[in-house]
RNA sequence: GUCCCCAUCGUCUAGAGGCCUAGGACACCUCCCUUUCACGGAGGCGACCGGGGUUCGACUCCCCGUGGGGACGCCA
């Protein structure tokens, strides 16, 4: 049997970090196994779809680089289906029309919460041998209910949590078909897993109390149960459940925030799920390792502060081209041209091991091609003092005369130091604040070799006149 | 409230009865490297929720408790 498993979001928001991980774990099975990995969107709830979200949802899918084999299927086009295999459980005594209004089973669960019992529907609409029903009222617009075992229980063994057992006396006749005719949710997931040949349902474990109901509707239709693999949770940094004060909830922020995809991937990779104590890995390597019987059964913590190494690690790794476009985007962003200007991609490489985001990257460089930022008055005071500014004359005569070469330029600077009898950061103290506004940065000696002669003698005659 | 799930360092996790004086990673601390800050290297700190069983032996199995989480919609 071919390994076929979906991923099924629903286009009422974008594509969050916990979605991700399904999608990711639900694409890495079909990988593994040489099977197919479908995308279908679940869009029935027509209030609250919308085609940008569809669209980010796509976006994020293919930023992280999750390909689907087939799909995306849209349930909203697939209505005429539903609606027969609807029809076919009314006409074979398996679903049944409900009368009750809203409200009233409202009340109804009102009052079942006040007696310290589950919510659930008692059936009034359901038909039984020799039972009287309720006289069929004239407004009330029906709604479908799915005829769902009164005893017995619904067992399987899940993937990830093991054995379950939920007794049918905890499920209802839940609604397939709302007063309008429109299938809800529950059960257009039935029937597309079951028309998808779905064998492996891999999601959320929100969905565990889902499952029982859909296999009892899986079953009323004969078709084949599919394996079920129930992912925990993903926790935010603070250990609450994720939302929209964490910030950075959809999977397209980390792009924004300066986040490499495969460092997002390999960080949610390893977020509930382990290969011994492997912690850097390929999509390739994961796609050979991953497996449902590695993952943990507990809830997990977002933790920024090792996605931000996995990145960093990634940034050292990165194609420089790819890299430096990359940040050539971001500065434009940031309104700084470096098309102009040092060559980008000296640039980068002088500091891509020292920064853990993109952002940081841009942020780092931009004195290169914008005019350096004002050092700070202390900072100043402190390095640029009276006695070292003729040495630093010195330099700059020496400087001028100097072909513009890494080596020449360290040999100028390491002149400087031994003649004045000084220690390094003597001197390359103040000529980081002059050149880069700064304190920190790489060799001094570095940084000037790509910020050019006339770029360094104009930056640093700007303190000597 | 009812049902379901979960429980190892601060965090992510290894662990499928003896390999555990519980391993790795992030973070943190110390030292080294050093032209500042990073990077890198070497060390260190740090955990089996509690109580009962089962067993020669339990982090591992069972039960109870406690604590978290989820689900109870004409949302998905």
């Amino acid at each position: 049997m071919t390994v076929r498993t979906r991923f099924a979001p629903s286009p009422t928001g974008y594509l969050h970090i916990g979605g991700a991980r399904t999608a990711l774990f639900s694409w890495a099975y079909a990988r593994r196994f040489g099977g197919s990995f479908i995308l279908r969107i679940e869009d029935t709830d027509l209030e609250r779809s919308t085609p940008e979200a569809v669209q980010a949802i796509l976006d994020g899918m293919n930023w992280l680089g999750l390909n689907w084999d087939e799909g995306p299927f849209y349930q909203t086009r697939r209505m005429e289906r539903y609606r027969e295999v609807i029809q076919k459980l009314l006409d074979e005594g398996k679903a049944y029309y409900c009368y009750a209004s809203k409200e009233e089973l409202d009340l109804m669960r009102e009052k079942q919460m006040a007696e310290g019992l589950k919510p659930r529907y008692d059936g009034r609409w359901r038909p039984e041998p020799g039972k009287t029903l309720p006289a069929i009222p004239k407004d009330v617009p029906p709604v479908v209910r799915f005829r769902n075992p009164l005893s017995g229980k619904v067992e399987w063994n899940d993937l990830v949590k093991g054995h379950i057992a939920i007794s049918n006396e905890e499920l209802d006749d839940l609604i397939i078909a709302r007063a309008d005719g429109t299938p809800t949710y529950n059960f257009c997931v039935v029937v597309d897993d079951w028309e998808m040949n779905i064998t492996h349902v891999i999601r959320g474990d929100d969905h565990v109390n889902n499952t029982p109901r859909q296999i009892n509707m899986l079953r009323a239709l004969g078709a084949d149960i599919p394996q079920y693999a129930h992912l925990s949770m993903i926790l935010g940094d603070d250990g609450q459940k994720l939302s929209k004060r964490h910030g950075a909830v959809s999977v397209m922020q980390y792009h924004t925030d300066g986040y490499l995809p495969e460092a997002v991937l390999n960080y949610l990779a390893r977020l509930g799920w382990s290969h011994g104590d492997d912690e850097v890995f390929s999509m390739e390597q994961f796609c050979q390792w991953f497996d449902l019987d590695h993952i943990t059964s507990s809830a997990a913590q977002f933790n920024t502060e090792k996605l931000n190494w996995l990145n960093a690690h990634y940034i050292k790794q990165a194609d420089l081209g790819r890299l430096s476009e990359d940040i050539r985007t971001r500065l434009a962003d940031m309104a700084i041209d470096a098309v102009q200007g040092p060559d980008l991609v000296q640039v980068v490489t002088l500091y891509r091991e020292r920064v853990s985001t993109l952002n940081e990257l841009a942020e780092q460089i931009r004195f290169f091609y914008a005019l350096p930022p004002t050092p700070d008055a202390e900072a100043l005071q402190k390095h640029m003092t009276p006695e070292i500014l003729p040495v630093l004359k010195g330099l700059v005569a020496t400087l001028e005369n100097t072909e513009w070469s890494a080596e020449a330029i360290h040999h100028a600077l390491a002149n400087t130091v031994a003649e004045n009898g000084l220690k390094f950061p003597k001197v390359a103290m103040p000529l980081r604040l002059a050149l880069t506004g700064g304190t920190q940065s790489p060799s001094i000696d570095q940084v000037m070799t790509v910020l050019g002669k006339q770029e360094t003698l104009k930056r640093l005659s700007a303190y000597l006149s």
